[in-house]
DNA sequence: CGTTGTGTTGACAAGAGTCAATGGCAGTGG
DNA sequence: CCACTGCCATTGACTCTTGTCAACACAACG
């Protein structure tokens, strides 16, 4: 089995449930790599794109500009993640995809995905699925943005991004790779670089969480989930057995 | 034909292309009524719905609230609109739905959903797509909300309601109806209700649009549009042939 | 060894929130 | 028909979170 599909199986069993027959027409699916540095714009706003991406490694964001300049980030994205599935049903993009850090991505095209959609309407379930819990994650990030402070924001990200980094196996001991700027995280919270410096502090000199050289390490998880006021129900991860077990931790 | 399929075949024909097979399939959907008074919650947080709702009269939102009791509204929904289509592949609700005006609403099994579905492969196209339309305007609604202020958010909700109201024929002689309250626009905004209040007024003041007794009536659409920085190809409405007449005007 | 991006800090400005009070208006009930 | 009630819109005064500007340290990198 490739790494891409281990990935995507990873990701879709952590989300529902996959039969042996999805399993193996999973396997079958032709992908492309590539590879990608930092800063690179995966796909652009305006374009229309013709594959889908599965990332494998490292980090994406879909973002969007304003015209003065202001950049909101919408959702961040870590291997086993479609983060344009939804590419699949718009013809243009109104945003665009771009590569938080190095990483690495298995392009599958249109066609073939429509075409697993045609012979398992199992797997299409699963797939719209996903497509909507993106969305769950649109509306708990604008819940944050539009009506918590800075700190319960960030420690609101922080609480999200453990839980979904752990249901796809990348903590250890507390800790999760992070490879991401205050300058992005500024974008994803909606406040400015500055704010986030000193709001990061805060939580950091709060001894909740340590945050170097890319890496997260949870301290005090029960008063980070009290202060980010965390209910990781939006995730839907597994409806909801795998999700507690994390949480009562 | 019944007006609730009526409204909700106007509404995805603006959203794509509906066959002959797929109107008939949908015009043998059994629907039931329901009537909502202004408030009265319709799904609850943490219910596990077994029917979709298709808005046939009256304006309803998806909404969340924070332990601290502050709101976020999601998304405000007009006629035609399927609000919570999502329901079908998410087992419990993680955010309201809510009547913000009187309306009428026509409930359909989830069972006769997955029924149609299973017949017809472009009508799962059409309804993902709606689904991913949907996430499309949450991010819309992010990027004002996280990047923009008072004014020009205030200012781009009002453009999007009238490019959608518009394209469910809402709109009259410049005019459409949006009854709901400044405290909710407050919270669709994510600012507060004496907030709101005062930015209402410049935008009113400013000569760009009059909203009185639940009725916006745009002046000035230009320059309303560039306050907005207001671009609707986010809404995908047919990609995107009507939009342009629509914005043109 | 300069360049560049990032993290950090201080000082100040400003957008937005909170609190409180008032007036209008619709609905209710005597 | 008239008090009474509640909700909503409006306004003023004040507070506070957050943004902006500017400077500097530091590390990575060519």
């Amino acid at each position: 089995m490739t790494l891409a599909i281990d990935r995507l199986i990873r990701r879709l069993d952590a989300i529902g449930q996959l039969g042996p027959n999805d399993r193996l027409a999973l396997q079958s699916l032709p992908v492309q790599y590539a590879s990608y540095q930092r800063q690179d714009v995966i796909i652009e706003e305006g374009a229309e794109p013709t594959t889908a991406c599965l990332v494998i490694d490292g980090f994406v964001h879909r973002s969007k500009l304003l015209p003065n300049g202001h950049r909101q980030i919408f959702s961040l994205h870590m291997p086993g993640d479609l983060p344009d599935l939804h590419g699949l049903y718009l013809k243009t993009m109104d945003h665009s995809l771009v590569a938080t850090s190095a990483c690495k991505l298995a392009l599958i095209h249109h066609s073939a995905i429509r075409g697993l959609l045609r012979a398992s309407e199992s797997l299409t379930a699963l797939l719209w699925r996903d497509t909507i819990l993106d969305s769950a994650a649109f509306r708990a990030w604008m819940l944050m943005i539009g009506q918590a402070e800075a700190d319960t924001r960030m420690a609101h990200l922080f609480c999200e991004l453990y839980v979904r980094a752990d249901a796809v196996g990348l903590v250890s001991n507390d800790s999760f790779p992070l490879p991401v700027s205050q300058i992005d995280l500024a974008d994803m919270l909606g406040i400015s670089a500055v704010h986030a410096n000193r709001t990061l502090q805060d939580i950091r000199g709060a001894g909740l969480l340590n945050y170097e050289k890319g890496v997260v390490t949870i301290l005090r998880w029960a008063e980070l989930q009290e202060l980010a006021q965390f209910d990781p129900q939006y995730l839907h991860l597994r409806d909801d057995d795998e999700v507690k077990s994390v949480v009562g931790l």
